[in-house]
DNA sequence: TGTAAATCCTAGTTTATTACTAGGAATTCA
DNA sequence: TGAATTCCTAGTAATAAACTAGGATTTACA
């Protein structure tokens, strides 16, 4: 598994903000009633996401979150690397000069790159609006559970 | 990171192997010792890889590890996801039938799905062979390392 | 045929990470 | 003022990762 449920949660979180994009704060508890999670773990994710401008808060009675930018403006990529760090396969990836000891090291760093572009490719390439897409076309033609929950 | 020592050590371990191709088994005191690895660990590794028929071993004196098949036959996805298990970012793109029990799931899951496809690309595109050729590209342009040390 | 060099197997142990929980201070609206 | 909220720090429990230990089995070779 890449993800830990830091970096899923948070991207379900994100998306429920996405979806509320327009309508003003959101608290935390509405987030986490809507998607089953525990409001005081949640805590701990929106706050990373906060202090990285990917979200504004508003404090106290009446309070919340929603998203800073545009649902378009923020890239999957965004969220994951703030709540889970970069997803390189290895650490010598991330280091600015690598010292590769030995020469089959590299070998396995050539790889390690290439995994890490691929990937950086596609959540660098998704926004939460493309996300909000899908929901809705899922949503429309598949089933409506969302309708009927809620 | 999205992978854990048992599937770099055991990346490592391959490409030694795949170096050694066609010159007869290989122990594994002697990879552990190149590779500056403990041994007594790197047998929890190769126990799977032997199982999976990746590779063979002779028991014995004078016996060791050797690949089962031609480097270029041996895809570097099929020694992580016999160490590692499936790299996906999540439980429900492995399930036969996920259960997204409301529909928000769905739009994580397809991100997910696209994440865990360009992942199985690269990997499963990859051969030890490519990697052994890096390794001698490496080798003989940037350094020479590997002559110097052994 | 004995011995050293190996693989093979099971079961531990230690360390680190993940996944939370608890409690309270600060802020703000009604 | 009081209820609803964010904010902050520190804890804890559970799980997974990263090894270690010890011994049984096999085999080449002197």
């Amino acid at each position: 598994m890449i993800l830990s449920t830091r970096g899923r949660y948070g991207l379900k979180m994100m998306l429920e903000l996405a979806l509320n994009y327009g309508k003003g704060a959101m608290p935390l508890k509405d987030i986490a009633r809507k998607q089953s999670l525990s409001d005081t773990y949640l805590e701990q994710l929106i706050s990373p996401l906060r202090k990285s401008g990917l979200v504004n808060s508003t404090r106290g009675a009446q309070g919340g979150y929603e998203l800073a930018k545009q649902p378009s403006e923020i890239k999957v990529g965004d969220i994951i690397r703030v709540l889970e760090g970069s997803l390189a396969p290895a650490q010598c990836v991330l280091e600015e000069e690598p010292e590769c000891s030995k020469a089959d090291y590299c070998a396995t760093r050539l790889l390690y790159e290439k995994i890490t572009e691929s990937i950086n490719k596609v959540i660098d390439s998704i926004s939460l609006k493309d996300m909000v897409d899908d929901y809705y076309m899922l949503n429309n033609t598949n089933n409506k559970r969302r309708s009927e929950n809620e």
